[in-house]
DNA sequence: ATAGCGGATGATGCCGTTACCATTACGCTG
DNA sequence: CAGCGTAATGGTAACGGCATCATCCGCTAT
């Protein structure tokens, strides 16, 4: 009579039969009011919410996703573990897919292995669907391949146009175009870029941004400002030189992303240039990077956990259509982005030529 | 006589009942065969592997944990979201999570959060234990909080001595001290030093380390070299000033992380002195801002997924051993760290008036 | 020859939860 | 007040593994 309990219980972690018998009802009601069902009176509900709260009950994982019966897999291929992105992007999917109970297996895609044995290895550990964090949302053979092997994606950060692939992402030409505008109000007329990797479909939408705010002012868009770079804080460093080298260099650079930003920082100091004082910088992602030099950079921030948050849900929501039969629609997602100032913005420095104030 | 299946079946995943039937065997033989126990005969184990890839079988991680009763959830606190430290860390705690076949819980414990609270979120969410990465495992309030509430923590990268609590770390006054050496070996001879945040243990060890070697070396440890930082950028930015406005300065220094190094680099070139020509810099921790900046750091790079891992590890077997009603043993794991040469450091310049060669 | 033994395998039941359907309670209409 | 519909609740059977114990079989030792 001492041993209550089966054997094979090993945690002391009361059930949701503990609290049944607690509050006086059936473990079924318990189920129903945890799951949030609209059936149960407040009365009974205030009760079993009293029993959980005595008991400290907590849901079993397990025997739920066990017993639901839909047990979802879902991939995140990743490419970059370093980058500062991932962390957030990892917190965010790991948030949402506990919240919709589902398995969130992470997984790092080797450059050196084929597409197709990543597809494999998919299918042998039973992925429903993956989660494409930049850059792998833009490898179109990677995509194709999941497509043939009917593995559903989404992509996220991506720059291609809505429809043709599940996807969500921030409107990069919205925010490349409002950040144009806010160094033209704050007085500049020359204001340099970087362009980002071409093989990244957002890089294209942050220029047309540019170009487009500039048009709009009335401004030229100059070649010679214009310089081509990768997303690379060595290839921010060439085109920063490249461009502030120009016998009369622009007011303000505009960079593709923070790392060249950051390069363009490091060029102007070398040069002897103050930042702000003498020359505007800024980027685009709201990286670690932008809060961890000085001056602390004025940048478009990204809501990154929220994209992966979305991303998850908009992956299990067309699993849970497809496996009902429905007709797939493709879904895209497009997310508020957000202009951050910071210290590494002002209005440009009266040209000496014009004498003092 | 259509429908075979259970109708609540979803997923036509294949079970191990499914496994069994074509393999020829009973599911019992399937799991033993699964879990590798050694007393199935190996023309048995064939035809259940056969079986298993005929059918591309993967075991139900759900099911497998509630048969198992010993549902164990750990917790991962941090603080720091987008430190690049974080996703390699996550990267390497969630993969032996799911090796060990437990549920990793990360929360983000903000710092306006009481401790009292964290610890109260975490009972309420029944987590068994606790894995502590920097900077938090260095608060004593926190670690003695977790204590008595009796949930077991790890701690890693700590650079408090062995025997207090769990712990997973590097030897952080050898690696300083072997890049210390380095540094001598190259030929310097006055090298300055940055040192780390106080609050955190680690800061110590490596100052330490630098110490040891200059004393090993018979040199002198010189106040005017030495500088006090606190891990930021910013921290390293006035350390650094400091220490190259001497009359004399070092034609090395060693910062205690990379934020500090890559500031020392910026105020470097600010001053127009070249990295390494003029002065070499090295780093700590190989976080991804050492390849980021140019020139690349040398640093020590710390095996930040290995001790992940590692403290997943110790944790399940804490949790093991307190729940058969062992003795607990105090585990203090220590891995091996590696000195990474990038392009930051050389030989000294031949000083300017002892003439060329 | 046969009892005894040990290694290999199978039958059964339970882990904690939810789906499905049955049942009860209650208010309303005719 | 009978009859009925709906809202609330409960009983039971899975879900897919693993633990436990029983069983079976082939071998050796007496």
């Amino acid at each position: 009579m001492t041993d209550t309990r089966s054997s094979r219980r090993q945690r002391n972690a009361p059930t949701i039969n503990d609290v049944a018998v607690h509050a006086g009802v059936s473990p079924m009601t318990v189920s129903r009011v945890i799951n949030g069902e609209q059936v149960v009176r407040p009365v009974t509900r205030e009760k079993v919410e009293a029993a959980i709260a005595a008991l400290n009950y907590a849901p079993s994982a397990a025997a739920r996703t066990l017993a639901g019966g839909d047990e979802t897999r879902i991939g995140l291929l990743y490419s970059n573990p370093s980058s500062s992105y991932l962390s957030e992007f990892l917190v965010g999917s790991l948030d949402q897919a506990s919240r919709s109970s589902v398995d969130l297996v992470v997984e790092k895609w080797d450059e050196e292995t084929s597409v197709a044995s990543v597809v494999a290895h998919l299918k042998r550990g039973r992925i429903d669907g993956v989660i494409l964090p930049p850059p792998l949302c833009d490898l179109p053979e990677l995509v194709d391949a999941l497509d043939e092997a009917g593995i559903p994606a989404v992509a996220v950060a991506t720059g291609r146009a809505p429809g043709e692939l599940h996807a969500v992402s921030i409107d990069d030409r919205l925010a490349a175009y409002e950040m144009t505008r806010h160094l033209i109000a704050l007085g500049h007329s020359r204001i340099g870029f970087i362009k980002g990797n071409p093989n990244q479909s957002a890089s294209a939408r942050r220029f047309e941004g540019y170009v487009e705010a500039l048009g709009e002012s009335g401004l030229p868009v100059q070649d010679e400002l214009i310089a081509q770079g990768f997303f690379t804080y060595r290839s921010g460093l060439d085109a920063a030189e490249h461009i502030l080298s120009l016998l009369d260099p622009p007011t303000a650079i505009f960079a593709s992303n923070d790392d060249m930003a950051a390069a363009t920082v490091a060029i102007a100091h070398r040069t002897g240039l103050d930042v702000p004082g003498d020359l505007t910088v800024c980027g685009f992602d709201d990286t670690s990077l932008a809060t961890t030099i000085w001056p602390e950079l004025t940048t478009i921030r990204q809501p990154i956990s929220a994209m992966a948050r979305a991303a998850v849900e908009v992956l299990v929501r067309q699993l849970k259509s497809r496996r009902g039969g429905d007709a797939e629609e493709v879904e895209h997602l497009v997310l508020d982005h957000a202009l951050i100032r910071r210290q590494s913005d002002a209005a440009p420095r009266m040209r000496p030529r014009l004498g003092g104030r």
